[in-house]
DNA sequence: TGTACATCAGTGAACGCGCGTTCACTGATGTAC
DNA sequence: TGTACATCAGTGAACGCGCGTTCACTGATGTAC
């Protein structure tokens, strides 16, 4: 038998020098229970602790409180995001093919880790939040996509800004519905994006 | 000073037969602390108590556990979601019309309250939630609403269940991502609201 | 009309739990001499 | 090459808190006679 309260684990201890390593378990743990539990509640620094096979207090030596964990997972989620995201829309020349891709491999993101998505977009903000420019960029990204299209006279958009808004809304739309009623008979996910990018983009 | 902790406030108890008064008070305080929240996890049985101004055991005599509030509150909250869409739909004859007041009617409820809506479609259920009636036949309206669009010529759809679930999705996207990102510079709702529509609804 | 009593609408104290955080500490690892 | 020692990477116990839930209870209200 087990003891179940505070054990240890077979975690070893790091060498010296190598402290910092622990700091990427814990995230990687905390980010693992979000994906697990569906929801950030369930990520307190009691439980990301047992999970990763240390002591409680020896998460402070990483971050300074529970909620810096919380925030190092929504950054690190950010740029895996972004990461997809880029990597999509560098795959492809047309115009036309870059939009659809980015939107899908954004998408795909948000049905593929549903918690680390819900950390990023699925929660009001307090009132004291730091609005975070890596977002406002991205959606540069697809604002420059949308007149992209336009001007190569695939989009019959005349306001790129606003249907490109129109597009994420959508996406944000599909992703966080399908989270939320997973019992509804969906389409295939991709013909279902491809459609909702095309007629909210305009594309022709 | 008042005392703090487990204070009965200036309740009077109900008369002999009034006891489910209490209930509703119950049922109000809980919906009243989610919307000023924008949570659900700021409703613990003991918040609830102390809103309303009774001890905590006093509660059991209503609902069997914590859960059961929170349940009171959905099956509540999509009364109300339901009754707006349907007097909306009801004011106008037009089928374009009808559409687009009831989708007015939905938004406007989900960004007027957005802990209500939050709790009804922004959380991943558990496993061995049940699936509600109720939303399936709300949403049966809107592909009625389409078909009705479709049939008097004011709609492209030839697939009117595809494009409902497009305008559900668009819909909720603009409700969760706007409550997710109150910085942004969203456009006015109605205009967003009536665009998205009818793109996804193929109005013409 | 008076009174005993059943019932209803609650209360107050207590329980065990997991939480975030603090504090003093330990013991292996590397380094200066 | 040997050893004293500083440092690093953590630990274990304890704190006060709010939580959901239980239990035995209280006292006002209505009713039967």
């Amino acid at each position: 038998m087990k003891n179940l309260e505070e054990t240890t684990g077979s975690r070893r201890r790091n060498r010296r020098g190598q402290g910092g390593l622990l700091r990427d378990d814990i995230l990687r743990a905390a980010a693992a229970m979000i994906e697990e539990t569906g929801s950030e509640e369930a990520v307190t620094l009691r439980s990301v602790a047992r999970e990763v096979g240390i002591a409680a207090p020896s998460i402070y030596a990483h971050f300074p409180d529970r909620d810096a964990i919380l925030g190092a997972v929504i950054d690190e989620a950010f740029g895996e995001l972004s990461a997809a995201v880029t990597a999509a829309v560098a795959a492809h020349a047309d115009p036309v093919d870059r939009l659809l891709a980015g939107c899908r491999a954004y998408v795909h993101f948000g049905t593929d880790y549903p918690g680390r998505y819900r950390v990023l977009f699925g929660r009001t903000p307090q009132p004291d939040t730091p609005v975070r420019e890596a977002p406002m960029q991205s959606f540069q990204h697809l604002v420059d996509a949308v007149t992209g299209a336009a001007q190569a006279g695939r989009s019959a958009s005349t306001d790129p800004f606003r249907d490109a808004t129109l597009v994420w809304t959508g996406m944000h739309g599909i992703i966080s519905l399908r989270a939320a009623t997973p019992m509804f008979p969906w389409p295939a996910l991709d013909t279902v994006v491809d459609e909702l990018v095309r007629r909210l983009a305009q594309i022709r």
